[in-house]
DNA sequence: CTGAAAGCGCTAACAT
DNA sequence: ATGTTAGCGCTTTCAG
């Protein structure tokens, strides 16, 4: 076991193709094949090679790599708030998939700016093959304009022509509206997410429309940014609307609102039902929230697939692929019947 | 504004520093210049090139210029677990710091396991000038080693002889039985992390100590994986305990003794105090948790720096620096007088 | 202050 | 199944 050798205490020249080529007596496109492609060389040549460069020491140079390819063998992917609990899993899967294509990632936070963004994405086309866009907060041109220069996929974004992984919350919107009504809520009230948003749009859509199905009332309680003192505010607005159960467009705020119903004496689910979205707190509330699972984990493993897919197929082909992943209702303990009145 | 080109819609050959420097009459070392050393130019030749190459849609080549000057300009940053509410905040620093340098980061997730992290290391190695190892899990002799190889800078983590930046939690602990101390507690429980751990190691030594000062009893609840569930059963063996407050490792903990607490009908602050650490749920607990607050974000950014100057200096130069951050008490609504026997 | 030329380490035709 | 030979795009002495 003789140390690899890099950078710190320096310790001579490095070690490249070329110096295991001569200890090997090769040429050094023998050595290059042994790590790239293995398979156009004799089993025993692979063999004896790779002991070599492991004994000296003898680490690939990705830059130099990457030059001669052109292909960087980097992928970036963009979020908004690494913070936010939604994204870990959707990053953590996206690596993951990447890492099984010897494909490194480069995880950039945006802060929730557009332009943040924006200047984001154009460090990363240095340094990057495509970029996994989460919960992209550019505008549609923005977005199109993008991907006409470089291979995108987004994640939660639905923007025609762009190729895009979708979680659908919808089915779970419209199983949590039946859920209610099935227990004898007769009045809900939707508390939104940020007003610009896809997400929003079609959570509150499927609850319009299920709800309407099922003659059910629904108070729309407005747009808002997804954040435990938005809900903590709404709950005296939620009593007052007279419902008997709020959806929110997502687990913080729902969690808010939980807080501020508690505060103000609200039992859940007795007096009132709640139901978030996305499962991002899991049972860490009290008490554990209703919410609305999605395969997170998968949308960020498919959008790298795609994206490498992209990457590697020449310019031009196929046209962009629009994946939905569907949500479902998860029940847990805020919510119940109706009270009776 | 013409568009900058880039691998899709492909759109004939790439534009570089080749392309400018005909466009301009100028030779390619001058348009290099412009990019890295502009200084050495004439300002107006700086400022017409630049103008040239933007218009042209240049965009400088990574993986040459890393090829050339050796220097990747990227770094990695390794953490056990995004997902984990006390990252983010670090990973966000060091990563505004980086980019301050115009350096990227490579983010990279080890799923708490010490191979994968090992694992992970052997791969970054190839695509990065050095490494932010945050709360890792390998063994001291390993860190040593790799520090031994490559530039590597610690974040909670305390390995003699390797470059690092603490928080010390211990002030905040300490403050933290002060203040149980001065409300009449006399008898307090410590819950645990993980085992092997600097940051569980001096917790717990902090809280002993001060206890002793101040004549307090310290229970030992022993040492657990910081999760919410962990906490939550061990509620009952802090209410057996006969102690009035409990001191968790981590807020997460807290959180989890704080549920059990509440479902076994015992009040908090009323019948028992309890104390987080690391400040990462903020308010949304209910009641706020009373936690330790440390500059984790600081502590991201300091770690970077520290890792940009070891990368820039020559090697063999300076010793390992050790930073330690202080973390303080900041008291919510978890914690309150002793209750009168 | 600017140009010319020699690579950085690796891969990819093209031969053999 | 391997060797030969050009570069990939950029930086950097060394001259001028």
């Amino acid at each position: 076991m003789s140390p690899a050798r890099t950078p710190p205490g320096d310790g001579g020249p490095r070690v490249t193709i070329r110096t295991v080529a001569a200890a090997a007596g090769v040429s050094t496109s023998t050595v290059s094949r042994v790590f790239s492609h293995p398979h156009l060389l004799r089993a025993s040549t692979v063999e004896r090679i790779t002991a070599l460069a492991a004994e000296l020491g003898y680490v690939p140079h990705h830059a130099a790599r990457a030059l001669s390819t052109g292909r960087l063998g980097t992928i970036g992917v963009v979020v908004p708030d690494i913070a936010n609990p939604f994204f870990p899993p959707v990053i953590r899967a996206a690596q993951a998939r990447a890492a099984d294509d010897g494909v490194s990632t480069l995880l950039a936070d945006t802060d929730e700016s557009a332009e943040r963004e924006a200047d984001l994405l154009r460090t990363l086309s240095w340094r990057t093959d495509g970029v996994v866009l989460v919960s992209s907060r550019l505008p549609d041109d923005d977005v199109r304009a993008l991907a006409a220069r470089r291979h995108v996929v987004l994640v939660n974004r639905d923007v025609d022509g762009v190729t895009r992984v979708l979680l659908d919350t919808a089915v779970g919107m419209a199983q949590a509206v039946d859920h209610l009504a099935d227990r004898g809520h007769r009045r809900l009230a939707y508390v939104g997410g940020p007003a610009p948003s896809w997400s929003d749009d079609t959570r509150r859509a499927a609850v319009l429309a299920r709800a309407a199905e099922r003659s059910v009332d629904v108070v729309d309680l407005g747009a808002h940014r997804p954040e435990h003192d938005v809900g903590l505010a709404l709950a005296p607005a939620l009593v007052a609307s007279g419902a008997t159960a709020a959806i929110a467009f997502d687990d913080v705020l729902a969690q808010g609102v939980l807080a501020g119903l508690l505060a103000a004496g609200v039992d859940v689910p007795g007096d009132v039902s709640v139901v978030g979205c996305d499962d991002i707190l899991a049972v860490r509330t009290v008490p554990p929230l209703t919410t609305i699972h999605g395969p997170s984990d998968e949308a960020g493993a498919v959008a790298v697939e795609l994206l490498l897919r992209l990457v590697h197929r020449e310019p031009g082909t196929g046209s962009a692929e629009r994946v939905v992943l569907p949500a479902e209702l998860v029940v847990r303990s805020t919510t119940g019947p109706a009270p009776r009145c």
